[in-house]
Parts: structure tokens; sequence; C-alpha cells
DNA sequence: TAGATTGTTAATCGATTAACAATC
DNA sequence: TAGATTGTTAATCGATTAACAATC
């Protein structure tokens, strides 16, 4: 495998479509699969899942293209699929526990280990098998368990607080859900965020590009 | 206003983070900040900020800056938040009911009109004052009411057919929280995703880096 | 072998950054 | 006015696309 020495953000978020199409065509009993035909079907060029795959080194047979599973399994192992990560989730409100209850945290490698709240009706309780303990917990339990990653599911005013102790107690990464931008204060925790908000005005630009047309352009 | 011609998804993308921006400055009670500024608590440079701007028309004034009000103001038109943005939800299970309940339509211009189920247990019901009605009402609702967006969060077996009756039935936009990835059977029907598991993978590749670095690099 | 398709370098395109005149 | 900061063009950088030799 060639040594990537740096791999753009942009290579970076392609990466899991390509491992979720690949998916899909393993799935469908496709064996193997040309860089055309794969960009064809996610709307990308030949030329740039090859040179995406480039930065990792070839996986494919020239003359014959890709093998469905094979790439699959070094795309997973590249994203780190079977690296045995942990994480917690911090928050059972709707938004925590709907992900608790239905992300299939284990079909990405990931094992979901504890949850943590502060109130009393759902602290000591399970969602779908989830021990629940109270947040004054979170530091013994992260340093008695390897933790890779912090899930925040809290209200917007703990976001910043809970993810400075996520960080503070040694997770390496914090999945941020709140509709706050937190900043971190160690480097070497990396800040991945699902903003839904950001999402829906993105669409909501596009769409209204197409109501007046003439207003915008032109 | 300068006419935008073509302003490319890197810049749309932006434009939520502005607005967020701006609107914590304004409730913190900032009235002016110039491009360096905002750029620093962004990440941002000044240079990129003004270049962003400038796709829409300057929005400030030379020797002072920016009024955060006025910027906030025009970012948010931009996106088209005030068009009276319209949406329906397809799909209570748990994370369709933690957003209907939890996410602030209201406050990015969007109003939630009603949603939409099978289950004999939901449908007739309300979640926080909005409508459940059956999904064989879909098509009747988005002819009797001017729907802009529907939103997916219906099992991913049901993603593509939904997604396909949204589109036929007139909708300008879908907002897709399955981890499929529909194609659209309209050119004018635009889809925009939240795919919970890419963010979590791009974020274990990121942790994963810092485990064995020398593993991958060199 | 002939045909197909990759790996890999080169060319192009687009986005970011730099620079500076305009002007508040 | 002098200082600050934008609007806007030019330069740079990086990502995508094209091309083609290597090779299955």
């Amino acid at each position: 495998m060639k040594r990537n020495t740096k791999v753009s953000t942009a290579v970076i978020r392609r990466l899991p479509r390509y491992y979720r199409h690949l998916s899909e065509l393993q799935e469908a009993g496709v064996v193997r699969i040309s860089s055309s035909a794969l960009g064809k079907s996610m709307g990308l060029t030949a030329s740039q899942i090859r040179q995406d795959l480039f930065c990792f080194g070839g996986f494919g047979q020239q003359g014959y293209g890709y093998k469905v599973d094979l790439l699959k399994e070094e795309v997973g192992e590249i994203l780190g699929i079977g690296r045995g990560h942990t994480l917690v989730v911090l928050g059972t409100g709707n938004l925590g526990r709907a992900i608790i209850q239905n992300f299939r945290f284990s079909s990405i490698g990931f094992q979901l280990l504890a949850a943590f709240d502060i109130s009393p009706a759902v602290v000591g309780t399970r969602i779908a098998g989830v021990p629940i303990y109270h947040a004054d917990q979170l530091e013994s339990f992260l340093a008695a368990n390897r933790v890779d990653v912090g899930m925040l599911t809290v209200p917007i005013a703990a976001a910043q607080r809970m993810g400075d102790r996520l960080a503070n107690a040694g997770v390496k990464g914090i999945w941020n859900f709140t509709n706050y931008e937190i900043t971190c204060p160690r480097e070497d925790v990396v800040v991945e965020s699902v903003h839904f908000s950001d999402s829906l005005l993105a669409l909501s630009y596009m769409i209204s590009q197409r109501e007046n047309p003439e207003e915008e352009y032109q």
C-alpha cells in the first residue's frame, strides 16, 4: 500500500460514499467493477476515482477493474473500520435516544459503551441495552475505559462545556450534533459536526434559486 | 445587489455558517465586525470572507467593516429565510419524532405542516402539534398545500420509493436522512442528504490517523 | 494476441489567497 | 486628514480531468 503523505479532505469525504456504494454492490452480488462504471453510478468521473484510490495505492487490476469485496475491505480498513473504535453518548434526549436505538454502530466498526445524562429519570436505566450513567461519572468512566469518540446530543447551552470535558478526559474525537460550533481545547482532538440546520439552509438556498430565477440571475 | 451568476457549492456550504456565527455575534451584542475578525473566529481568511460576500455584492463599508445585523439579514435572505418555506416529514420513527420535537424549523424560516406514516398506532395523532396522516394521503395533501421540502426519515427500504413519490408530487427539495443515496426522478428536485454514517466514518478515519501515525505516514 | 482498464504523470480548471486601489 | 477596511482584480494553490504507457 502506498503511504498517504497527505490526503485532502475532499478525498476523505468521498471515502465513506465509496464504502457505502461498494457495500450495496456487494449485496447485489456484483463481483467486479471498473472505475468508469462505479463513477457513473456515483456521479464521479472514472479519473477521479482512480486518482482517489491512488492516494492509498492501487487496489485494482489493469485490464480487469476492481474486485468489489476486496476494494470494500481496503476502503473500510482505510476508514478505520475494524480498529475496534468505541464511543459514548452525552445527552439522552430525543435525538440521543433515537440514535442510540437506531444507528447500527457495529456495522461501521464502532461499539457504543455507555450514555450519560443528568436527569434522575433516566440515570440508572438502559436504552437498547446501553447503560445510562450520571454525567458526574464521565471522567471516571473515561479513565477506566478506552473511549475513542464522544457523541454530543446535549442542549446547546451545555455543548462547549461537555465538549471540553470529553477532550480533557482523553477522547480522540467529538461527534457534535448540537447547533453550536464547539472550539476544541486540545489540538489532538478532532471535532466532526452534523449541523442539521446548515444542511436544511443549504437546501433552502438551492430551492430558492428555482423559485424566482429572474430575481437572482441576471 | 450583485447578480449571482454562479455560486460554487463551497460558498453555499459556508453561508449557513456565516448566518450562525452572525446570529451569535448579534446575540452577544456585537454591532460591527471586520472580515479579519470574523475570519479569525470562524477559521477562515479575511480574503475568503470578502470574496464569498462579493459573490452577492458588497454588504460592508470600506474603512468600517460589516454591520452584524445587516449582514445577517442579507445572508438570511440569500439563504431563503423569509420565503415561507414549508415541509412535511415522512416517517415518524425515533429519528423523525426527535426532529419534529426538537428542531426549531421556524428559526430558519420553515414551517412544518404535517407528518406521514403507515402505522395505525400513530396515524391520526399529533407530535408536538403536528398532525400525522397516513402515507396514502401524501399526494392529496401535496396537491392541496404548497410543500417545498419533504424530509425522509423512513426505513431504508422505503427511501427511494417515498423519494420518488415526493418528487413526482411536486416538492422542490428532499431532505434525506436515510443511509441511502436516493436518485431523483426529476431534474428540478434537489436532494440534500444527512448521512450520519458518512460523518462518523470520516471521524473514524481522522482519529485512526492519530492512533498509528507510523503505520500510515512514511 | 488484442482489448480493456488501471496506475500515474501532465494539463486544466476552479477555489483560495494576496494585493492594492477605492473610499468610508 | 490619516487610518482602516472593503471591493475587486491578479496570483497562487490545489483539486479535478485528461492522457497514455503499463499490464492484466
